[in-house]
DNA sequence: TTGAAAGCGCTAACAT
DNA sequence: ATGTTAGCGCTTTCAA
């Protein structure tokens, strides 16, 4: 193994003005900077990560910590991690991986260890155990969601509010006078995961504000589930024109359903989903869409840590505008019988 | 920040004697490993995870390398991953993630900068440019998935060649002459994926075993893109009664296409997946299928590396034995016209 | 069965 | 502008 000590050695100068080179951290003589940077280069000096962890108190590495539970849509999260990877690279930083069911523990282990410098905790329900543990650490952190006491906590997420505001406009604009929301499996709801429940305030808030009739359900990820569920919504709402729907898993079925049961999208039913937007631009027709920017998530997610390493202040909560996007799959509603 | 020493201390012990204490690696009388215990408990002591690998040599880190790329299904991956983090911290170790685009040099810096011990490489090329640097680098490593030159490293997979076998035997034990391999999208088999050419080859060799005339053709994801595929087989070859699909996100789509040309399944058309069991039994019908076996790989990949990391010996090569599981969508070929 | 002490490779205060 | 040196907190040899 190749050490500061080599590299010193090789170039002619002490140890610490290797790792000032390296750090930038004091000005140097450029004569003496070049010798340092060939010796770095021919030795192949890489400085090791722990030794360097324990001098300067600082790992250089996040935690993210991602769920693994029922009703979450995977690609989403995989978006989320790609860019939290990609950002932290950009800062230098590595990211090490911690599933949800490490729970409390997980969290203290990997920051009372040192083993990190901060922590991206995703998919946070309203009464999330770990929301305690994470004011305790003294330890910068981001959510990815919102909790129901949010004091102390940074916060960032899509204004799922918002977007289901923006739903029931964009429906109401085109005339549609009777919606339906259907949403995550109720495990979803039932944990209490805010998005899930933000969502549907924002679309019943909505609903009341336009005059429409705006009605709920969850919904499963089989194909059976969503057969029996929209059977059910339209025979209890037969006037229902205007679909929302929040659950990508679904969404392929959903549209198979509505062609066996002889609704044409969007001739006799407009859809909107809340879902990536590669996602909608893949369906046939291609579907108008409230857009889960994952990647402007992580990124904001990784950039607030940062900022918070090096000491500054970022706002408490983030609550990103929700972008839509009109597709094929909306339409004026249909004239009334 | 609750030190060693500070343990020591209050246990009345030396450093050293904690740290055999907590290490199990020289024999405490129990007085002493009480006290020790009770001050660890009391203080509420972690070690400090980098000095603990500047001073041992070891991290306790796994790096695992994700790929990011077109036509990769992400639920697998994710299933890989989980595996893989689950599986660590069975071993008390934890895992870094890096991202595929991080190529090479990735791999050279966590290495050798000493930040993982050990790696796990995903989604594995042919001619994969990270080969030659995971042999250069003196640290234990596994691969998910066969290059093509495999010497000197350990590779685990699925057997995808008995894999295609397999779906190839069961289609023509049911008297299907005529069977189509629908493939991933073409970015993957022209990136040499191995996963994709081995089904192929499986494919091919059990319908000239078998005497039955097997075609193959790639699929892109989208739902024109199954939709002319499908359609462009079918007329190429009436006499298909039997298709075969390695390609997760449109099994989907596919049984809507096939409903939509009038073939049902399984009743015209028998259907087998190549993909995870719980995809396989979600669908209607749920489909006859050769499950990829993403925990067991991880869980095994893990195993291999830290029989590795202690000095043991590993298979250089696993192939997982494919499971066939018969489900609603095969049944015996049509009579010929 | 336990303790003392020498590092592990680096950073950063303190000197010059 | 650069060098000297004292740690960072732990593991492990060497001694007893």
């Amino acid at each position: 193994m190749v050490t500061i000590a080599d590299v010193a050695r090789h170039a002619g100068v002490a140890a610490s003005t290797v790792s000032y080179v390296l750090s930038g951290k004091r000005s140097i003589s450029s004569d003496t900077r070049d010798r340092v940077q060939e010796a770095v280069r021919v030795l192949g000096y890489r400085p090791n990560a722990s030794a360097r962890a324990l001098a300067s108190q600082r790992s250089n590495v996040l935690a993210l910590v991602i769920p693994l539970r029922t009703g979450m849509h995977v690609p989403v999260m995989m978006q989320f991690a790609t860019a939290v990877v990609t950002t932290a690279r950009r800062f230098d930083h590595d990211v090490l991986l911690l599933t949800a069911d490490e729970g409390r523990e997980g969290l203290e282990r990997v920051a009372q260890s040192s083993l990190v410098d901060a922590l991206v905790v995703m998919d946070v329900e309203l009464h999330d155990e770990r929301v305690p543990v994470l004011r305790e650490l003294s330890m910068p952190s981001v959510l990815i969601g919102f909790p129901a006491d949010t004091d102390g906590l940074t916060c960032i997420d899509l204004d799922f509010v918002a977007a289901g505001e923006r739903c029931v406009d964009h429906l109401a604009d085109l005339g549609h006078r009777t919606i339906a929301l259907l949403g995550t499996p109720s495990a979803v709801y039932e944990r209490q995961t805010g998005f899930a429940q933000r969502t549907l305030a924002g679309f019943t808030a909505a609903a009341d504000r336009r005059g429409v009739l705006g009605v709920e359900t969850p919904c499963e990820h089989t194909f059976d589930a969503v057969l029996g569920t929209v059977e059910q919504l339209l025979r209890d709402h037969p006037d229902i024109t205007g679909l929302v729907v929040q659950n990508e898993p679904i969404i392929g079925p959903l549209l198979d359903v509505l062609r066996r049961l002889g609704r044409r999208v969007p001739e006799d039913m407009s859809l909107m989903a809340i879902c990536a937007d590669d996602v909608a631009e893949r369906q046939v027709p291609q579907l108008s869409s409230v857009a889960i920017p994952a990647d402007e998530i992580g990124l904001q997610a990784v950039e607030s840590l940062i900022t918070k390493l090096e000491g500054g202040q970022v706002p408490a909560m983030t609550l990103l505008r929700p972008q839509l996007t009109p597709r094929a799959s909306t339409c004026p509603a249909p004239a009334r019988h």
